[in-house]
DNA sequence: CAATAATTGACTATTTTAGTTGGTTAAGTA
DNA sequence: TACTTAACCAACTAAAATAGTCAATTATTG
């Protein structure tokens, strides 16, 4: 798992998507200009996030994105893996009796490694994020109420 | 923390190098026709590498680097570390009250894996990565006895 | 029908990664 | 001293990934 900034994007793309959701979907237009990413780029992440069905685009007017799934069942590592394709992070392409010296032991290192932060990313929702972001309301500035859950949303 | 290609390139390189160390240091030669990296590419990460004090280089014949501490002093995320210059992942310049909506939240969100990450990979020396080969020296195939630790070697 | 907004594809620009070339400098050897 | 080795260095090129642009199509709403 390979962690750029292209994952940041996304992770923050969708947490925005999350905290605006109200009944109604959440176009790319809005996210790109609070999150001041370009739309096109969005466009290219959201196809993406598409695909792996995290979200689901509904066209038209009045249209937008919503998430399939409620945030509690969305990890911050489901969102990295749908917009960075998966690279064979091994060189010796999953061979495990490669003969070229150390390259096994890194294999090793890093599929290791890799399944760490899968683990570690993997556990954290975007749930998470909200109430930690909640939990912040009162000692931090970055504080501007801007969604109340009155009703239950929309998924899927 | 930054996990790309180039981080891999730099582990490989560096356990390769101790390896491959007897009492003579190791040419970054040697290093780049046994893991097939380009040599001038090797020569960018170890001035890193160098600069960051991890490695040592001596020059003339017979000359090449050593590490400049033992094996289970030099830590993987201490590599990563010195040849991705470091970039601030916060986008809002780690100004804590930004107002840009969720931007302080994914803030908090990279900030905590990063460090997550850098724990991770610093409590992982080279040392460990050796002990890890030597343990799976009789079950796999990736297994040629390259180096025999007869006698101590120098390093610094 | 007109407006909205996703969806798609091709194309450009920038940055990072990787590799190339051509040196210089320090140290060992003959 | 001359020659070789190999680090060290800088500018440059090539390829890939990242980021952004442009223009069209499609589904939906009003």
């Amino acid at each position: 798992m390979r962690l750029t900034t292209k994952g940041r994007y996304a992770v923050t793309a969708m947490l925005d998507l999350v905290l605006h959701s109200q009944n109604t979907p959440v176009t790319l237009t809005e996210i790109a200009t609070r999150q001041t990413i370009s739309l096109s780029y969005l466009e290219q992440l959201f196809s993406r996030l598409r695909k792996a069905d995290l979200v689901k685009g509904v066209r038209g007017p009045g249209g937008g994105y919503r998430l399939r799934q409620t945030p509690d069942l969305i990890s911050v590592a489901s969102i990295i893996e749908a917009v960075n394709e998966p690279i064979d992070s091994t060189k010796c392409g999953g061979e495990e009796n490669c003969q070229h010296d150390s390259v096994c032991l890194t294999h090793d290192l890093w599929a290791g490694l890799s399944e760490h932060i899968q683990d570690y990313l993997s556990k954290i929702t975007l749930a998470d994020l909200i109430a930690q972001r909640d939990g912040r309301r009162n000692t931090t500035k970055c504080s501007e109420s801007i969604v109340k859950f009155d009703k239950p949303l929309k998924y899927g």
